[in-house]
DNA sequence: GTCGTGACTAGCC
DNA sequence: CGGCTAGCCACGA
């Protein structure tokens, strides 16, 4: 629970609620909304321990590369909830990574 | 209290 | 271009 969590986590958590459907963003991205930009590992154990599943939309996370990462539930549920918001995912892949990556600032 | 790990990234050789 | 190292944050053993 969020009790338990961090503020850190916490933050996290909330940056991953500011994405839209069918959008996806990087963990540089939340590391650097953080302030941390080498949070990046931070973010991902996270969502990893995130307790709002799927509230927290872990899945939208990838790799700063246009993979997918992990996911807690499995990559392949990951891909499925992906593609369920229009996005596609292509070997692992984000297709289309900047038309529809989301940045905070 | 210290060490090691994790869904990463960036820098260096 | 490829592989290794270092850095960041939090947590478990």
């Amino acid at each position: 629970m969020a009790q338990n969590a961090t503020v850190f986590q916490k933050k996290v958590w909330k940056i991953l609620q500011q994405i839209p459907a069918g959008k996806i963003t990087t963990y540089s991205v939340i590391a650097k909304a953080l302030g941390n930009k080498n949070a990046a590992r931070a973010v991902g154990n996270a969502c990893n321990k995130n307790p709002f599943v799927p509230a927290v939309p872990c899945h939208r996370i990838v790799k700063n590369n246009g993979e997918i990462g992990g996911y807690s539930r499995g990559v392949k549920k990951k891909i499925a909830l992906l593609e369920k918001e229009g996005i596609t995912i292509k070997n692992n892949r984000v297709l289309d990574l900047n038309s529809k990556l989301f940045s905070f600032r």
